[in-house]
RNA sequence: GGCGCAUUCGUCUAGUGGUUAGGACGCAAGGUUCUCAACCUUGAAACAGGGGUUCAAUUCCCCUAUGCGCUACCA
């Protein structure tokens, strides 16, 4: 049979972390196996379903490089027949209607409430105490002739478990006693979660389902519904989740933006080092290795894998460079400096473009200065907004200085003032403007000053890229140009702030 | 409260009935250097606790603790 798994996210937010690497792992299980990969929005909570969110997700998706291989899926276009399925149920006496009045929600928090009852309940409930459980079919009918509105519930029958064979956790197994007669239909007739789940995934032909382990308790749930229905139930997958730090849940109210795609998106991250970093958050192919491209993660995916365990988001909000995982940064610096430049430049020009930076020239005449460029500056990077931020120099006048570089590098060798503009008319009569000529220049001038290399070297650094840090000077000159270097060692700019 | 799942360095993880418990990120020290990275070398850093089973347990079993999940006419 083709395995055709889904990626089924409710549109009440962005993509979060937690779900992109349920996508993520949904999409290396299809292509290992040659499967189908798609794509369900499950917004049948019209109450808390935006479309915002949905777009949302689907621009993570698609920058994450997740295409569908079919069209997506809105559940709550499928309503109707959720509605059907539940009240076929219903006739076949395999479920039943519930006359019960509806609780209205109390003051508190919905959740708080929820567990607060159970609590009280303990573990002495019954779950088969309905009273109209075992009404009379006629009753029954009679009573909703008259109007009287009421939820259809599943009949669990009193004996038994369900159980089945978790791809990650193994023999899962659970009493009925355990399971209560779950809602299908609410009294307004609105199809809920667990129905409208097995309807699509059914109508879908979904093989394989893979999704978090919150779910494992709602899989009992389902299975159920596939036998009322006479089906198969698929096979079952169910993925640790991502907590933050401390082992606490991850959460858009309190960790925010960080939770979110976008947010890595838009912070300059490659998607292919991303990717990298989520595949290996919960899955380890077993070997001494951290880099993985998406051919190769797709090639080595297996679901025995993916670990049991939890696993923590690492980041210190309290902290700017640790805003985000250590190893999430390690690794989009890693990728940003050892892919393939051909693969890099795109990224860059997308970059320059939006910071208004770009050049058409870098794609024809200068494109070879452009590689040149991005591949020198590109050692000392971490994410793509370096290009825009520390490395603007090498694309633009416009470009601050960092008071620091300037205190260090600058005012603490006075003579640099008179230096560096003289250093530059030797510059005018340099005649080949490459490496070489420029190193030995440099140096016979340093002798004559009886300077250190490194004093005018790192004060050129300054008025040339107003940075405390960056590539080699020598291969920095070249890069900028003859002409642009000697104005700016010129320039009074820095010295007067 | 009930039910379920989990527990190897700070974090991501490898691994085995007998190992100096391995790697990566981060951290520290040193080397290199025009700066900072990168790179190289080195270092600190873990089998939650208690019982069993066994000649031998980090590994198998039980208990406890801790964390997480579910416990809705939410998804």
């Amino acid at each position: 049979m083709n395995v055709r798994v889904r990626f089924a996210p409710s549109p009440t937010g962005y993509l979060h972390i937690g779900s992109a690497r349920t996508a993520l792992f949904n999409y290396l299980y299809a292509r290992h196996v040659g499967g189908k990969f798609l794509l369900r929005i499950e917004d049948t909570d019209l109450a808390r379903s935006t479309e915002e969110s949905t777009r949302s997700i689907l621009e993570g998706l698609e920058w994450l490089g997740f295409q569908p291989d079919e069209e997506i899926v809105f559940q709550s276009d499928n309503a109707d027949k959720h509605r059907q399925t539940a009240l076929k149920l219903l006739e076949e006496g395999k479920a039943y209607r519930d006359f019960t009045k509806k609780e209205e929600p109390g003051d508190k928090d919905i959740k708080a409430a929820i567990v607060e009852k159970a609590r009280q309940q303990g573990g002495d409930k019954n779950m088969r105490d309905n009273p109209f459980r075992d009404l009379s079919g006629e009753e029954s009918d009679a009573r909703a002739a008259a109007g009287e509105p009421f939820a259809v519930r599943l009949k669990v029958a009193e004996e038994g478990q369900t159980s089945f064979e978790d791809g990650v956790y193994g023999m899962q197994e659970r009493s009925f006693a355990e399971i209560e007669d779950l809602v299908l239909l609410r009294s307004d007739g609105h199809p809920l979660y667990n129905l409208a789940v097995v309807c699509d995934d059914i109508e879908m032909g979904i093989t394989d389902v893979i999704r978090g382990q919150d779910h494992l308790t709602n899989t009992h749930k389902q299975i159920l519904i596939y036998r009322a229905l006479g089906k198969e139930p698929p096979r079952f997958a169910h993925l640790p989740l991502i907590l933050a730090p401390g082992g606490k849940k991850l959460s858009k109210r309190i960790h925010g933006e960080i939770v979110s795609m976008t947010t890595y998106r838009d912070a300059g991250f490659l998607a292919a080092a991303f990717r990298n970093f989520l595949a290996l958050l919960g899955w380890s192919a077993g070997e001494e290795r951290e880099i993985y491209s998406l051919e190769e993660l797709i090639e080595k995916f297996s679901l025995e894998g993916i670990h049991r365990n939890n696993a923590i988001f690492n980041f210190d909000s309290n902290n700017e460079r640790r805003w985000t995982d250590d190893k999430a940064i390690w690794m989009n610096a890693e990728y940003i400096r050892t892919m393939p430049l051909d693969q890099l430049i795109p990224h860059v020009a997308r970059e320059l473009k939006s910071e208004k930076l770009w050049r058409d020239e870098y794609e024809d005449d200068d494109r070879e200065w452009f590689e040149t460029t991005v591949d020198l500056i590109r050692e000392r990077f971490y994410t793509l907004k370096d290009f825009s931020g520390q490395g603007r120099a090498f694309f633009s006048e416009d470009f601050d200085f960092d008071p620091k570089a300037i205190d260090k590098n600058l005012k603490k060798h006075p003579q640099l003032k008179e230096w560096l503009p003289e250093l530059a008319d030797r510059f005018e009569s340099l005649e080949n403007w490459s490496h070489d000529p420029i190193h030995d220049l440099v140096s016979r001038f340093c002798e004559e000053k009886e300077t250190k290399f490194g004093v005018v070297l790192n004060g050129a650094r300054v008025l040339l890229t107003g940075q405390a840090v960056g590539p080699s000077m020598l291969a920095a000159f070249e890069q900028i140009g003859k002409d642009k270097t000697i104005m700016r060692l010129k320039s009074r700019i820095a010295w007067n702030q």
